[in-house]
DNA sequence: CGATCGCAAGAAACCGCTTTCACGCGTATG
DNA sequence: CATACGCGTGAAAGCGGTTTCTTGCGATCG
C-alpha cells in the first residue's frame, strides 16, 4: 500500500505538478491554499511520504548522524548514547552506530565509511591516538568528540576525569587514608593518562600519601583478578579505573573475606546505574552522561546548523559518597 | 579533498565514460582489463568513493537496517544489539538505532519512519501489544521479532522465559523452597504473559508448592520497593522479575538486614554481565544475547537475500547457580 | 485601454550513481 | 566479399525528489 508511491502519483492525483506536491509537503508559504488542501488530501488519501533517500541525495542532507562507539556492551558509552540518541531524535534526527569492537585498526575506515551515509559523527574514542585522529579528523567534518582532550578542529564534550579523581583522593584522605592503590586502565588510552596525571598530583599535594599505581584493565575480570595485588599493597584504599573494575574486585574481595569497606575502602569511577546496587553501594565519581549525550548533540546540531562550534564543554563528575568507603582500620 | 568528487570526475581523469567507471567500481567482469587499470588508478589517484546515497537511491538498498529497542539503557537489550550491531558489520552492512524510550505511543510511527530509510527492522518491543504488531508488520517488512512469541509474517528470535522460569522454580524446589513470590514486570508485556504461564504451569506440577505473586515492575527502584512486600510474604524464595530487578532487590535486603540467601533466597533473569558480580552473585537464568543477535542478523540477512524466511527460534536460557540462593532455613 | 509588473504553477535541470539500450567495432560465417 | 553476430563502450533513461527557470495569468499603472 504505502511502498511505491512515486510523487508523481500525488501529482497526478491531485491535478498538479510534482513541483507542486514538493512544495505543499515541505510547507512552500507561497502556494494557492486551494492546492495545498487538493494536494494534502491526495496525499493523505494515498498514505504518501517523501522517499527519505531520494529526499536526501537532492537536498544533501540525510537526517541521520552517525555515533561511533568502542563497544556497545560498555555501561558508560551507552549512557551517552542513550541521551544523544534520544536528544536527535527529538530533533527529527537519527542515530547510525557503529561499534568498532575495540579494534583500533578498524576505527578509522569504519568511521569513514559510516560517516559518509550521514551528516556528521560523534567520536567516542577514548584509545585512539592523538596523530591518527588529527589524521582522521577533516576526512570526518563536522565532528564531535567525546572523552578526549580539548581539540583545535572540533568540538569536544568531555569528562573531567583528572577532576574527578582528585575528589575522590580527597575524599579517601580526609576519612585518614594514606595509602592509596590506583588500579589503572590502558596505557595507551587517553583517558587513563588524563587520571595520571590526577595521581601525580594528588602525591605534590599530600606528602604524606602513599598512592601506588598497578596495571589493571577496565573490565570485570580485570578487577577480579586484581585481588592479589590489592591484598599484597598493604594499602587501606584502592581506586579502581572504573566501576566495572570495582564490582569485579568487590566480588574478589568478598569471595577471598576481605571485608569492604572494613578491611580495604573501594572506589569506583562513571557512575554507572548499579553502582548504587552493588554490596556494599559503590562510592564513585559519577559521569553525567546524559548532560554529555545531551550537549553532544548540542554541539553537533549547532555544526550542522552552521552555527559557530561551541567551545570545549567539560563536565565536573559528582562524587557519590556511599558504603564502600569508610575510614581505616584504627 | 575526498568531500565533492562525482563519478564523472573519475570518468573524465580516466577518459572515460561514467558507465564504465560505475562498471569497474562495481567488478563487472566484462570491462577491458587495460580500461579497469586505468579507471582503478584514476580513482585511486582522486581517492574517489561513490556517494552510498545516490547509490542507494539507483539500486534501492541501503545496505543498512534498523534495530528498534524500548531502552538503549536496558542491558538486555544492549547485548542482543551489540552482537547484532557486529554480525550486521561484518556482512557491510550498518545499523540504524531507533530507541522508543518505552513510549508504546510512538513506537509505531518511530519504526515507519526509520524503516523507510533502511532496507530491514529488527523489532524488539516486548510491550507493543499483538494487534498493533500485526497492523505494524505489513508496513516494515522485512521484519525480524525479537523476543516475541512466534508470528505468521515474520521470523521470531526469542528466549525461552517460560522455560527459564521453569528451571528456576526447579532449582528453587530442588533446593526445599515450598513457599516462593515471584515479582511480576509490566502487566501488558509479551514477557510478562509469557512468565506469569510458566507460573501456572509450575503450580500444576508442584501441588505442594505456594507460588505467589506481586506486582512489581523491571527497574532497579521496582527491586528496592519491593522489599516490603518480600518481607511481609513469609516466602522463602523470591523470584524477581530480571537481574535488574533482583539487585535492586539485594541491595534493599542488605539495608534491611535480611541476609541472602541464609534468611531469603534471590534469583535473576536475563543473565546480564553484572549478574556474576553483585554480592552475593546472583543466581539467574542466563539468556544468550550473543546467539540471539547474531541468529537476528541471521534472519534478517535471509529475508534481504531473498531467501525462505527462517522458521522461529527459541533459546533456551542457561540456569547459573549462584550464591543468592539456597536451601530455606531449616 | 495597452504595457508592465508580480506571482503562482509547470517544465526542466539537477543530486550522483546504475543499467538498459543503442551503437560501432572486429571477427566468424555463408 | 557482404551480412550477421558478439562484445565492449558510451549515451541516455531512470531512481524520487527539490529547485531554478520559464511561462502565462490577472492586477496594476500610466
Amino acid at each position: 500500500m504505502t511502498g511505491k508511491l512515486r510523487i508523481s502519483d500525488v501529482a497526478k492525483h491531485a491535478g498538479v505538478s510534482p513541483a507542486t506536491v514538493s512544495r505543499v509537503m515541505n510547507g512552500n508559504p507561497k502556494v494557492d491554499p486551494g492546492l495545498v488542501a487538493r494536494v494534502q488530501a491526495a496525499a493523505e488519501e494515498l498514505g504518501y511520504t517523501a522517499s527519505p533517500l531520494a529526499r536526501s541525495l537532492a537536498l544533501g542532507k540525510t537526517q541521520t548522524i552517525t555515533v561511533l562507539v568502542p563497544d556497545l556492551g560498555n555501561p558508560t558509552f551507552q549512557g551517552v548514547l542513550r541521551t544523544l540518541s534520544r536528544s536527535a531524535a527529538a530533533d527529527g534526527y537519527h542515530v547510525l552506530v557503529a561499534d568498532s569492537a575495540e579494534v583500533a585498526a578498524d576505527e578509522a575506515s569504519l568511521a569513514v565509511d559510516a560517516r559518509r551515509r550521514t551528516d556528521g559523527i560523534v567520536l567516542v574514542a577514548p584509545r585512539m591516538a592523538d596523530d591518527e585522529l588529527d589524521a582522521l579528523l577533516p576526512r570526518l567534518a563536522p565532528a564531535v568528540l567525546v572523552n578526549r582532550p580539548p581539540h583545535e578542529s572540533a568540538p569536544v564534550v568531555a569528562a573531567d576525569y583528572a577532576g574527578g579523581l582528585r575528589e575522590l583522593i580527597e575524599h579517601l584522605h580526609d576519612l585518614g587514608h594514606r595509602h592509596i592503590l590506583f588500579l589503572a586502565g590502558v596505557p595507551g588510552s587517553a583517558s587513563n593518562a588524563r587520571r595520571l596525571a590526577a595521581i601525580a598530583g594528588a602525591r605534590a599535594d599530600h606528602p604524606d600519601l602513599v598512592l601506588d599505581e598497578a596495571a589493571c584493565g577496565t573490565g570485570f575480570a580485570d578487577g577480579a583478578a586484581a585481588v592479589d595485588a590489592v591484598r599484597g599493597s598493604g594499602a587501606t584504599a584502592v581506586l579502581a579505573y572504573n566501576d566495572l573494575v570495582a564490582m569485579g574486585l568487590l566480588s574478589a574481595l568478598h569471595d577471598a573475606g576481605i571485608a569492604v569497606p572494613a578491611d580495604v575502602s573501594v572506589t569506583g569511577f562513571d557512575g554507572i546505574p548499579f553502582a548504587p546496587y552493588t554490596t556494599p553501594p559503590l562510592t564513585t565519581a559519577a559521569v553525567p552522561t546524559d548532560r554529555m549525550g545531551e550537549r553532544a548533540w548540542a554541539a553537533m546540531r549547532a555544526l550542522l546548523d552552521g552555527d559557530d562550534a561551541p567551545s570545549p564543554e567539560v563536565f565536573a563528575p559528582v562524587l557519590a559518597v556511599r558504603g564502600s568507603t569508610a575510614p581505616p582500620r584504627a
